[in-house]
DNA sequence: TCTTGTGAAACGCTTCACAGCA
DNA sequence: TGCTGTGAAGCGTTTCACAAGA
């Protein structure tokens, strides 16, 4: 029986982005098939739990002998919507935004920065890859121009919340901010953030003082 | 009552450093004192659960009153080992790496990379910041020299895994890992992800395609 | 009256255990 | 025999509701 996105838990989608991330190494390695206890002994996880997760959007494998490994890829690609390129609006090209500007794993994972914008006369109009940095001010139609929906925001944590609701003006649908600050969004737009003071906070919790 | 760490449930932990992070802005704005309404009320959550958190660690508020901010921005520093500085390896000075070399927001939060390491010619022995690029074959015997107990990874994917191998090798007890893709760690060493396509992955999930 | 601290209920995720099939 | 798919049990987290106390 194959649920939709409402009814699958979050902990559920976020192992099967991980799940996917290794059976691309599994492939890779040549392996064409695979059983939920291969991939749990890899990812030091149950099999029942990667059966289960499968589970909410369908049937994948054969008893008795497994599940096959490209097959499966293409799968989680659709239900994950990786299945296509998404186009990126970033904000803020300082230090991480330039190092995403320069990163071309994201466009081989299928984010595709078209925008970027900052707030300084030092780098707009400067060119980073082949994107051209734009005044930040021209973001609402630049964005609307370009039907862009998700936007990343790398900017300090001063300009965050503004950009986000800018951002959100211009129709933004989804941000993924890099800025370690709450902000303050609408339900219908989606959030994740990437906090790095916070990740470190995490780990530095579990060290021994 | 207050238990320690491993009676505590991680979700709280993490919601521990929101607070911590949204307190030091209520702080700043001048209000000395919150309540669990409040500051549920900015973050979105229950005030329930916040009280719930607190109390895993003690009782730090006055019934009728409130908490006092300062107060509580000390108790939950020294709660989440953030009442020190902890010096970091950094191992990888790519486009991100050099971005976390050149970020001034870490230190402030107590975090310091006083070691980097690369593997190309290219980028060992330059400087970044105050920082000299060491090779990467010295890492065990530099980490030790240190007494470093924290590494952050920004290597490519192809050369994570042989990272982290050598920096267990060394001593390291918790890794902050940019690559994405999964590593293979002893239990008692720590690792906390920050996956970009991943994080975007969780992002586009929710999206109307 | 106001807000904390907390047992207990409610809820949701994980794990188990086994029927169903190749 | 071997592995999947899944209802149900188990377990941990969240939320509720209220006693305690300023």
């Amino acid at each position: 029986m194959t649920l939709k996105h409402e009814d699958v838990p979050e902990e559920t989608m976020e192992r099967m982005l991980a799940y996917l991330r290794e059976l691309d190494c599994i492939w890779r390695e040549g392996k064409v098939k695979f059983s939920s206890q291969t991939l749990a002994k890899v990812l030091h996880t149950n099999p029942a739990q990667i059966r289960k997760d499968f589970s909410y959007f369908g049937e994948f494998g054969t008893r008795g002998v497994g599940y096959d490994t490209k097959q499966l890829i293409r799968e989680l690609r659709a239900i994950l919507n990786l299945d296509r390129t998404w186009r990126l609006a970033l904000i803020g090209v300082g230090n991480i935004g330039s190092a995403l500007l320069r990163n071309p794993e994201l466009k081989r994972q299928g984010f595709d920065i078209v925008l970027a914008f900052d707030n300084s006369s030092r780098r707009i109009g400067k060119k980073l890859g082949n994107i051209m940095v734009e005044d930040v001010s021209h973001l609402r139609d630049r964005i609307r121009e370009e039907g862009v929906q998700l936007a990343v925001i790398a900017t300090p944590v001063e300009c965050a919340q503004d950009t986000a609701d800018a951002l959100i003006q211009a129709g933004i649908k989804g941000l993924l901010c890099f800025a370690p600050c709450h902000l303050d969004i609408p339900d219908e737009v989606r959030i994740v953030p990437i906090d790095i003071p916070m990740a470190l906070g995490k780990l530095v919790y579990h060290m021994e003082v």
